[in-house]
DNA sequence: CTGTTAGCGCCTTCAC
DNA sequence: GTGAAGGCGCTAACAG
């Protein structure tokens, strides 16, 4: 492999030369530039990232610190889209940034923070961490710009960002489809109850319930923690007692959990009950009935993290938070109630 | 951020001595190892990885070069299963490894050599590369250690590994359980001929028919390139003329576009006509009816793709080529003919 | 415009 | 066992 030096006494200039024209610096003239660039070629010649980034002070590697490369849930593969979306962002950049990919399960010996330095990682997205999450303050307190995604960030650090849908909105929005179509025995299965993601739709649907003047006390709220299985679980128990008109599932993966459980139940979907997810996944269009669900568009979530992170460091971040639009789905999991 | 230096100093001793211990040299003394590290963790250390390749030529990153990163069909998560296997394997192994994901469509100005060259990417696994790509052939003769997938690298270059299921044996397999259900007239949906992958189905499929007794003149091969959207033309334009009895997919993608071709016809499946698939994504069991199909395990691809991988730059590969089981996942898509 | 030079943080002989 | 010193390849002042 060439290195700098070699280019420079081929093309009969110094090094520095050499490497202000690989950097697009102004103060070389074309001429030069030209040779130099046709010498780099004839040798094969490409700088080496790792001495670029130990002598610039310049951080420009990104970090995705996530907790969906590990998880043994095949199904979701939103941590795979927002990656796509990240990687095309940073594709579509100037900036030859390169991406990190941090399980948050595994990252257990070493805080966030350490990594990242020791990586010259010069920005981070959070995705799928709690903010209970034993690095999550500590990364937020440090100076490393990061954008976190489904939280809501209270602290008045200047170099965090955030990215998510309106979950209120679209709590509101699919509680409201229901509410429009006559159901009134509701059982909301909601996800983790700490999590600002759960708050926000809880929050949603509730004032959903409230612009129908309907009292919030008859509302159920089963928390199956983000599970297939704990829905699947807390439905097949619910059911035994009572019947509702639908279920309003906070997870595409609880909703198939819980349409699991009421087929058991020797009920129809969406005859005798509705369901209702949250996400769209792929497989969502395939389940039968076909999911009606909000759909999140992860590549877009995770294009705009990269975009905010990219603004944050170069100090020109706009707003803080970004906010991406949803989409209610109808497809045919939730019938039309009588009056 | 603490360096070397500091912790030096703080520790009174030499640099070198610190970066031995760091690095498990055995000269030094325990004593001096354990006031060192004590130093580092008060002043909270961990070397820098930038500066560490850049000085030792020891190459610890690996490359995970991939057409599944920017393509459009987020139904395609193949890319991240694999992905999800490296990682894990690679999070398991005493190395410190990264992972550098790298899209061969956008990777069209430079060469995968000169990309891994300039980060110092010491190995690469590719997914989803053609052989016919332009830096294919020159990757392969570079001494630049590679695992390729779906790929049977012909060079004898040691450096050159690959990793995937039996295609022959288990085209073989899914063949002969249409057969064994009296099938006769079967239509092939075929993805790119030149494709190593699918000339290993299609030898797969022809032996099942021959050990049956039957002529390979009768079969029909519509080649569809693995995509959902030919196929869907294809099987929809083929139905207008015959009617056969099953349609075997070489991709369950491909599957997908026959069933909405099949159904369109007012055909019912399996009733009127039997599909199979050939990788099991997730949503194959929400198809209606359930798809079935092969099932190919990404997760344990990516896994021994990245083992191999670590096995070559020891120079202990046993095998250049490792087999990985796959499985015949039977669902509701075919239907037993009378014979 | 171009060259010189001092680091960036760490590893690795080679002496002591 | 430990320390000194020379690089790894590149960038960024600072001179010229």
């Amino acid at each position: 492999m060439a290195t700098i030096k070699e280019v420079a006494k081929k093309a009969n200039v110094s090094v520095s030369v050499v490497s202000k024209s690989f950097n697009n610096y102004k103060d070389v003239k074309e001429e030069t530039r030209q040779r130099i660039f046709a010498v780099a070629k004839e040798l094969d010649y490409s700088p080496n990232i790792n001495a670029k980034n130990l002598s610039s002070k310049k951080r420009m590697t990104i970090g995705l610190i996530s907790s969906g490369v590990l998880n043994d849930n095949v199904k979701d593969s939103n941590a795979f889209d927002i990656f796509k979306g990240v990687y095309r962002a940073v594709a579509d950049s100037r900036f030859d940034l390169s991406i990190n990919l941090i399980d948050s399960k595994r990252q257990t010996q070493q805080s966030y923070v350490q990594y990242c330095r020791e990586r010259n990682i010069g920005g981070a997205i959070l995705q799928g961490i709690r903010t209970d999450d034993q690095y999550y303050k500590e990364l937020i307190d440090t100076s490393l710009p990061c954008v976190v995604l489904d939280i809501m960030n209270e602290s008045d650090n200047g170099m965090i960002g955030s990215v998510s849908i309106d979950n209120a909105k679209a709590a509101r929005e699919i509680a409201g489809y229901l509410l429009q179509r006559n159901h009134r025995d509701i059982v909301v299965i909601a996800g983790t109850p700490e999590t600002y993601v759960n708050k926000e739709r809880i929050k949603g649907v509730e004032e959903a319930l409230q612009s129908c003047g309907l009292e919030l006390e008859g509302l159920t709220v089963l928390e199956a923690d983000f599970s297939e299985e704990q829905a699947y679980l807390l439905a097949k128990k619910y059911l035994q007692e009572q019947q509702p008109t639908a279920f309003l599932c906070f997870s595409d993966l609880m909703a198939i959990g819980v349409m699991k459980a009421v087929k058991e139940a020797g009920l129809k979907i969406p005859e005798d009950i509705s369901v209702t997810g949250f996400d769209d996944l792929v497989f969502c269009s395939y389940t039968e009935p076909a999911l009606t669900t909000i759909r999140q568009d992860f590549i877009e979530i995770g294009k705009n993290a990269a975009q905010l992170l990219q603004a944050i460091k170069e100090n020109n971040a706009v707003k803080q938070h970004i906010w991406i639009e949803h989409q209610l789905m109808e497809r045919d999991s939730v019938k039309t109630l009588a009056n």
